[in-house]
RNA sequence: CGGGGCGUAGCGCAGUCUGGCAGCGCACCUGCCUUGGGAGCAGGGGGUCGGAGGUUCAAAUCCUCUCGCCCCGACCA
């Protein structure tokens, strides 16, 4: 505990490491490319969990589970979606000591699972639509691994709809990805940008793509979420039709949609600083930690029994821990806490005591403020909101600073080069344009933004006629 | 897959060149003492030196083989 986090400006990327393992966030397993989520972790996950699940039940959307383990034919019925997942996928071949007839895939993703399910499932109008998430786990074989950002192994909610219409399934793509947006933005305090992927950077076997793309400390974008509508693609590929009122057989339009445990690295590297990282107080699960200080058995039990007061006033709201270990001094309680990331810390002494209150300090701000013991409640819970209020505000701050305008591709090229962040460009909608970018400058297009202004202009690559500005950055 | 580095106590490392008692810091345990920003002192526990083979009176150290991990370059939430 001792050790030291390496400064952000020194090494970013060693940062966010020594972050997550001192905090105890997450920890490197035997397994290459898979990580153990560890309690402190975990419990933001929860976090994600309960709210977004009552975001999606709210919507009219119902939990369900399907299997791990997917057989070797489903994955090649849809051929753009094998294509895209062959590489990554493993492959279980043996089974109690046989070699298998048909290898099952380990699923990197469930839409072909479930499909072979609705097909059973639907036979007419009536049955539609069917608003399906599953909380699962998933594997994709990868390379280049980092805690919560790529791992082999990881957990995400995975939606899958299916509807009558086009537009209908059109719909349900742009209602999850609002609720996306609203969760980062509400729960993560993680503003975002809400937009459309280009064809180059879409799921495969999608007609179209949705995202959510945060900025990262680094100026690093990172996609938070996303959103597909998958048209008849997989309705093809199973054959599952339905037969409308007029009697007619058509194919089921569908869509799929999906958030990660990499939310929680998003949220590392949004608002994580040299000393931990800062847990916005909606997602915390602990939100108050009072450290006592005493000299003394006569002050300790003073202390304690002061704190203690608070603290049966604060649980009436809030989950808070008494850290009254013998074995540590103040100075290392409140490293460790704010290393861990819990939102307010109450500081109680007999100087307090005697002044009938203690001192409050934000994990955010380190801001130190005496307060007085009447109203506690009311007063941690204002300042909790505030907090919340104030790290989205201070997040879209530097992502406004750090978004560009431009409109030369020398130009384009050197503040990539030198500043990085999001530049906000203009594209013809060529495929080779945005190819030549990435090529030459490593910046993809990470969305098109539904809030464009339809401009017109030209293209930052070729100068040929664009109707707007889409998002060019580097990203995770 | 290409390039680089590393495997010695839970973690971080020294020792390897030049073979000869397996060490240091942190963490851990016991006691004393401390407590408003990562305390101090004393004592203590903990090791198939990544693995296999070889050379030698003697191998963490030399030789051969092997396994694993990390970092940097092409794909992905």
């Amino acid at each position: 505990m001792a050790e030291k986090i390496t400064p952000r400006n020194v090494d970013y990327s060693r940062w966010y490491t020594d972050v997550i393992l001192q905090a105890k966030l997450a920890d490197y397993s035997p397994v290459k490319g898979a990580m153990v989520i560890r309690p402190n972790g975990y419990a933001i996950w929860e976090m994600i969990q309960q709210n977004l699940n009552r975001m999606f039940k709210e919507t009219g959307h119902e939990n369900a589970y399907f299997p791990l383990l997917i057989p070797e034919s489903f994955m090649h019925k849809e051929a753009e979606h094998v294509e895209g997942f062959s590489p990554e996928c493993a492959v279980v071949t043996i089974g109690g000591g046989e070699k298998l007839e048909e290898p099952l895939y380990i699923r990197p993703t469930s839409e072909t699972i479930i499909w072979s399910m609705y097909k059973k499932w639907i036979m007419s109008y009536r049955d539609l639509p069917i608003l399906i998430n599953q909380w699962a786990n998933v594997l994709r074989w990868e390379l280049r691994t980092r805690l919560f950002l790529r791992t082999s192994e990881f957990l995400w909610q995975e939606g899958h709809t299916a509807h009558a219409t086009y537009d209908e399934a059109e719909e349900e793509t742009k209602l999850i990805l609002n609720i996306y947006k609203k969760f980062a933005e509400e729960f993560l305090a993680i503003p975002v940008i809400a937009g459309k992927k280009s064809d180059a950077e879409k799921f495969a076997g999608a007609l179209h793509t949705y995202s959510i793309e945060a900025m990262m400390q680094d100026k690093k974008a990172l996609q938070a979420g996303t959103s597909h509508n998958l048209g008849q693609n997989f309705a093809k590929a199973f054959d599952v039709k339905f037969q409308d009122k007029d009697g007619q057989l058509q194919y089921v339009w569908a869509t799929s949609w999906g958030v990660s445990t990499r939310l929680i690295g998003a949220l590392i590297m949004t608002h994580g600083d040299d000393n931990g990282v800062v847990i916005p107080p909606k997602v915390a699960q602990k939100q108050v930690v009072i450290v006592p200080i005493w000299r003394g058995e006569e002050e300790k039990k003073q202390v304690l029994a002061y704190a203690d007061e608070v603290r049966t006033e604060l649980r009436k709201e809030f989950n808070v821990i008494l850290d009254d270990r013998e074995q540590f001094k103040p100075g290392y309680k409140f490293a460790e806490w704010e290393l861990q990331g819990i939102p307010l810390r109450l500081e109680i002494g007999p100087k307090d005591v005697a002044k009938d209150g203690m001192v409050l300090v934000r994990r955010d701000t380190l801001k130190k403020d005496f307060v007085a013991k009447a109203g506690i409640l009311e007063t941690v819970r204002q300042t909790l909101n505030l907090m919340q209020k104030e790290m989205l505000e201070r997040a879209r701050q530097f992502q406004q600073q750090n978004t560009h305008q431009v409109d030369d591709y020398v130009e384009f090229k050197k503040i990539i080069e030198e500043q990085g962040g999001f530049l906000n460009s203009h594209w013809c909608g060529d495929p080779d344009c945005e190819a030549k970018v990435k090529a030459d400058t490593k910046a993809t297009i990470r969305n098109i933004p539904f809030d464009q202004k339809a401009e017109k202009g030209k293209c930052i690559v070729c100068g040929k006629e664009s109707e707007g500005r889409v998002i060019f950055a580097k990203a995770y």
